[in-house]
RNA sequence: GCCGGAGUGGCGGAAUCGGCAGACGCGUCGGUCUCAAACACCGAUGGAGCGUAAGCUUCAUGAGGGUUCGAAUCCCUCCUCCGGCACCA
């Protein structure tokens, strides 16, 4: 079927240029660099906005996913600069890590030059992104003149008591000698990436940072505007939980009570076992000499296992008995000491008290090694079991067969047996969380190293502050013999003690990358400070950051560390601000065609630069935010990229300057006028929100039907007007924030001032937007029958007399009145039909 | 396993303070232009059924149940996929 009409307009049209980016995009990238436009100063007077986006790890080339993470926050920086902010939107490189080690070891190459030429390859590829990134401001973490402060922070740190050292367990290769990260173990079995063979644990002597002092601030979200599952993720990793301690005695001599944490202390009388878990250090004080074999045997086994698999509640219990008994505190009874994987020594006091009946892990265990059951508490009304099945906790339940707590409801004789316990010295209150101090030693090469000496005399001391940086030494070998390369090295090794200037030691182990990444939103602030790690009258000026984003895959971790950074360092007296940025927003993850996370190895990496080759940067730009919505991401598939491509030719040709001839414009009406004047206020209202929103795919959908308005409006006739002019001129301005580089050639031939993007964002106008008429649908019972198209005062029970009326309406009623009318003003007409 | 997120036409997605399911685009089909093709432009396009037609009916938002005048949206049970789980960053 066809109308058979043609567009006649556009063949009398003069033939227009075609729309090839290529001609100009470069131009106006070199121009806004030699202008400086995405500097942001100091001393601007108007209200600072500090926009940031996470840096990335310079892995060697950007791909599609880097553009999808910028593009956006690059769109909100810009629309707040055309309302008149001061905007900063800096970017760096996260430059310390394992990939560069693994390329020394396996490709010979010095970290430092694989690092530098990957970071010079991705700025390039940055650059062609039009992004608005004030380069001058850019951080490297792994340049001296970065990690000099990064070792500044973790001193201050170190002298505040932050930093303490303690045992932490490694994954340790027997064969390479060597720690391996958890990437470089493989396979269930748990093997070395390079030669196969089986890991161990091992345990180390390692630097923490006490994180869990902050546990009870970080949970608190109030005054800042992070996305609800990223809220929820990081108050369950720290999972605090209220409870108690209670001290069970054991009946070995001399040794100490098993002290365990429990949010049930009011099912204490139900605990006819113990657990420890096998790292417990009791457990080689407790265990009897006959069960001595079986429980190291187990101990070994539990430590080969990840901490996944012994938290999983699906796997059959494993445990053994040790051979000791201790006495629970309110029956006196004996009850048998047993460890198992499933109780983690991290956790609580790593031991527990099993409650079979009221617990399921104690219970499958209690069942499974035959350890006796015994009920303790009950709903109101309910029975016990006789059977020995498990109860499932309810909110009336009371205790049973609890000496003097019988009877009392559970939520009570939590703290009635708590306080006995207190009043008796066998426990007290106690919070306990899930989080754990942050372990910040890694026995690399390619990090900062920690700014410590060990002196005989005088222990761990800071290397003092003009020392700074402990410079990475740059000769070092790289040859899997197992030892960290800093180790080898005796000249570096060798240093003085501050104290007494004898002879000291350095620490070999460096600093994880994350802590280089707690603190570089405060670098940019002033990058070039040779004096200070930032400068804090221009600190006062630009924290906290105003947005920030990045993947929802940081969440738990980057996320929760630089909160925690930015407390400390207020505590310290450095920052007088208690959160890093006020507003977080998530991006989702580009995957690979093949639905996997993009990497190297499985070689689904989708990179950029031929794409901006053939469409250039603002097709993949609007592409990229077109796919679908910003905070989901999904994988990589190019079909559509064409549509887009197509929509800013249209954009195209459609803004270029209009020819008029001088002659009046041949079709045009007052109302149609209006109405591409409606259609365009409309536009800034909706796009405005879209952007702010992050809802940029639904923003370039308003965009496009505010072009095929306007192309509407030319072919009917309106070229030439004023009305068409301003829509035109308008489009443009919204469409900047994403296609900057077509916007502003566009701009510039229509004869704007230069540059489209420090102009006034088009300012919406409600009167200007208002429509004429509505259409309201009309449902009988939830299904829509009929339309009525009113205008948008017509008083309800006229609307209401109307959907009675219509015919349709009435064949659904079958003559009878309706047994009931719901009314959304606005909205729509429900009748529900009698029965 | 635990924590968080997501499942809607052939495809990406739109519509979530419960109110017209499928905006916008891709693809496909038909047409205009062309010697022809490509590009571009115009039109149609969820499935099934009825009707010459205008149109009408009905089904449909991962599966099953529930609440409601009304459910993609709320509740319950389940399935699949993605992210995180503390040494990848």
């Amino acid at each position: 079927m066809t109308t058979g009409t043609t567009d006649t307009t556009a063949a009398t049209r003069p033939r227009a240029e075609r729309f090839d980016p290529s001609t100009y995009e470069g131009k106006w990238r070199t121009r806004w660099e030699a202008d400086e436009i995405d500097a942001a100063r100091d001393d601007d007077p108007r209200s600072k906005r500090y926009v940031l986006t996470m840096y990335p790890y310079p892995s060697g080339d950007l791909h599609i996913g880097h553009w999808y993470a910028a593009v956006g926050p690059d769109i909100v920086a810009r629309l707040h600069r055309m309302q008149g902010d001061n905007v900063m939107f800096p970017m760096g490189f996260d430059s310390f890590g394992l990939p560069a080690e693994n390329a020394a070891i396996s490709r010979n190459i010095h970290p430092a030059i694989w690092t530098a030429a990957n970071i010079e390859r991705m700025r390039a590829q940055f650059k062609t992104m039009g992004a608005m990134f004030d380069w001058s401001r850019e951080v490297i973490t792994s340049d001296p003149s970065y990690y000099r402060w990064t070792q500044w922070i973790f001193s201050q740190f170190f002298r505040a008591g932050l930093a303490y050292k303690a045992m932490a367990p490694v994954d340790w290769c027997p064969k390479d000698q060597v720690v391996l990260a958890r990437e470089q173990v493989e396979g269930s079995d748990r093997h070395c990436w390079r030669c196969g063979t089986p890991v161990v644990k091992r345990d180390l002597e390692q630097w923490w940072l006490r994180m869990t002092n902050y546990s009870d601030e970080l949970l608190d979200f109030s005054g800042i505007d992070y996305p609800e599952p990223i809220r929820l993720m990081q108050t369950n990793w720290i999972g605090r939980s209220e409870g108690a301690e209670i001290d069970f005695p054991t009946e070995a001599d001399g040794a100490e009570p098993i002290r365990v944490f429990t949010t049930r202390p009011d099912t204490l009388f139900g605990a006819t076992f113990m657990v420890l878990a096998p790292e417990h250090p009791l457990v080689a004080v407790l265990t009897s000499d006959d069960r001595r074999a079986d429980v190291e045997a187990y101990v070994a086994s539990a430590r080969r296992e990840t901490e996944i698999e012994r938290m999983s509640t699906e796997r059959e219990k494993t445990g053994v008995f040790i051979g000791a008994h201790a006495v629970n505190p309110m029956t006196n009874e004996r009850v048998p000491i047993w460890i198992a994987d499933y109780v983690l020594p991290g956790y609580g006091t790593g031991a527990i008290m099993a409650v079979p009946a009221h617990d399921e892990r104690d219970f499958a265990f209690a069942q499974k090694f035959e350890l006796p059951i015994r009920y303790v508490v009950a709903p109101a009304s309910g029975e016990l079991p006789t059977d020995g099945a498990f109860i499932e906790h309810t909110a009336d339940e009371v205790l049973a067969d609890s000496g003097e707590f019988t009877g009392m409801a559970a939520a009570d004789a939590i703290g009635a047996i708590t306080q006995q316990l207190e009043d008796t010295g066998l426990g007290k209150r106690a919070v306990t969380y899930r989080q754990r101090d942050w372990l910040v030693s890694r026995q690399r090469y390619w990090g900062a190293p920690i700014p410590i000496v060990y002196c005989a005399e005088h222990g761990a001391q800071a290397v003092p502050d003009d020392q700074l940086p402990v410079l990475l030494p740059t000769d070092v070998d790289f040859a899997p013999t197992g030892v960290s390369p800093l180790q080898q090295h005796a000249e570096w090794l060798s240093s003085t003690c501050p104290v007494c200037d004898g002879p000291a030691r350095r620490e070999t182990d460096t600093l994880d990358t994350f802590i280089d990444s707690s603190w570089y939103f405060l670098r940019y602030c002033s990058p070039h400070d040779s004096e200070r790690a930032w400068d804090p009258e221009k600190a006062a000026l630009w924290m906290p950051v105003d947005l920030y984003t990045g993947g929802a895959e940081h969440g738990v971790l980057h996320l929760l560390y630089f909160r925690f950074f930015t407390k400390a360092l207020r505590d310290l007296g450095l920052l007088d601000f208690d959160e890093p940025t006020r507003k977080l927003r998530n991006q989702g993850q580009i995957l690979g065609a093949d639905h996997q996370r993009m990497s190297k190895s499985r070689g689904n990496v989708q990179a950029p630069d031929e794409l901006v080759a053939r469409y250039g940067s603002d097709t993949i730009r609007a592409f990229l935010m077109f796919i679908g919505p910003w905070d989901q991401g999904g994988p990589w598939n190019s079909s559509g990229i064409e549509g887009i491509h197509r929509f800013l030719g249209r954009v195209w040709h459609l803004a270029q300057p209009e020819r008029t001839d001088g002659a009046a414009p041949a079709g045009t009406t007052a109302e149609l006028e209006r109405a591409l004047t409606r259609a365009t206020h409309v536009a800034i209202r909706d796009v405005e929100a879209d952007y702010l929103a992050f809802h940029f795919n639904t923003a370039i959908s308003k965009l496009m039907e505010l072009t095929n308005a306007i192309a509407r409006a030319r072919d009917a006739g309106l070229v030439g007007t004023d009305a068409y002019r301003r829509s035109v001129d308008t489009l443009l301005l919204l469409l900047a924030p994403v296609a900057p580089h077509v916007t502003e050639e566009l701009w510039a031939r229509r004869g704007g001032t230069y540059s489209i993007h420090r102009q006034a964002w088009p300012v919406f106008d409600a009167e200007l937007a208002a429509v004429d008429t509505i259409e309201l649908p009309v449902q009988v019972n939830g299904k829509l029958r009929e339309r009525l198209v009113v205008t948008p005062d017509t008083p309800q029970d006229e609307i209401e007399r109307m959907a009675l009326a219509s015919e349709k309406v009435q064949a659904y009623l079958g003559g009878k009145p309706p047994a009931k009318v719901i009314h959304i003003a606005g909205r729509l007409v429900n009748i529900v039909p009698a029965r």
